[in-house]
DNA sequence: GCCCCAATTGATATATTGTATCCGTCCCTT
DNA sequence: AAGGGACGGATACAATATATCAATTGGGGC
């Protein structure tokens, strides 16, 4: 996962340079997808900002909070499965452009891989033949994850 | 697209084949994605089926189709964008197990590609080594179409 | 032909995800 | 201190999807 103290830092700095606040309500949902083990919807994660403190989220904070971060490049959405997590470089001072996630279609657990340059021009090739000009920098793909794929197995053979 | 006498006739074909009713609602729902020269919502399909008949297709039926025509293969669910489309390969006897999908992140406009087998085993490669022991063999890929692409330019430079 | 059973559809409710809007508040700059 | 823009509160609502149970239909065996 991701350093706690260095990401809240990085993103700190980050939104003092772009002039941007850094306020309680987005240390909050920073803090969450940073702490969280897995991707979490936008309801889960006004969720667990209420549930060990006083503070009230509205879903609607959160969606405003969440726009901003990935237009900060500090999360990303997963649109396939409705969910965000944080960027894993977000406490990297260069520049990242790229990354790719395989996306569990049973449990949804999301794994974060680095595709060869190779594989990723052969994506642009075949987009750029069919008139897109780009291909996101981000990839979901959707797949079986081992588990769900071992459970499987058993519920066959049992 | 497709042809609609040969993708009509061979989905009952298949229908028959597998034990299963091709009912008015189903070809109706068929018909509305085989016509349609874009990917449409569940509710756009309803919509459709509503336009110019007394059949009132409620969204719940559409659904409850939809879901039939994925396990058949009819049809594919663009899950980046909410959609369904036909298959292109739905009048096809033989076995096609492959499909990827580039969708628009502006006017969500999609198109069907064709990967080279060279990219999709980079792709599989990569899952594997992440512990996901098979990747979707539909892939659907975010980008920006040339028209798209275009007017931004446009709204850029004026 | 008739009956039964399973597949299909109808109908309704509700969950989940996301957007629109308007206003108040807070903080920074001047 | 005042003006103004960024930020958050509150509310409503749109869009997508699932759950559930009852009614109907249609095909196969008698």
């Amino acid at each position: 996962m991701v350093d706690y103290k260095s990401a809240m830092s990085a993103a700190e700095q980050k939104c003092v340079q772009g002039g941007i606040r850094f306020t309680k309500r987005r240390k909050q949902v920073l803090s969450v997808l940073i702490e969280a083990d897995v991707a979490l919807s936008a309801y889960e994660i006004a969720e667990r900002c209420n549930a060990d403190s006083e503070s009230n989220m509205p879903a609607m904070s959160v969606y405003r909070i969440l726009d901003l971060f990935q237009e900060q490049n500090f999360i990303h959405k997963l649109e396939i499965a409705n969910k965000y997590v944080c960027c894993s470089h977000i406490s990297c001072s260069h520049e990242h452009n790229r990354s790719q996630f395989l996306i569990c279609g049973s449990c949804r657990h999301v794994e974060e891989i680095n595709l060869s340059e190779d594989a990723v021009k052969a994506l642009q090739t075949a987009a750029s033949a069919a008139g897109f000009s780009a291909i996101s920098p981000q990839l979901e793909i959707k797949g079986r994850c081992a588990q769900c794929e071992q459970s499987e197995d058993q519920a066959v053979t049992s």
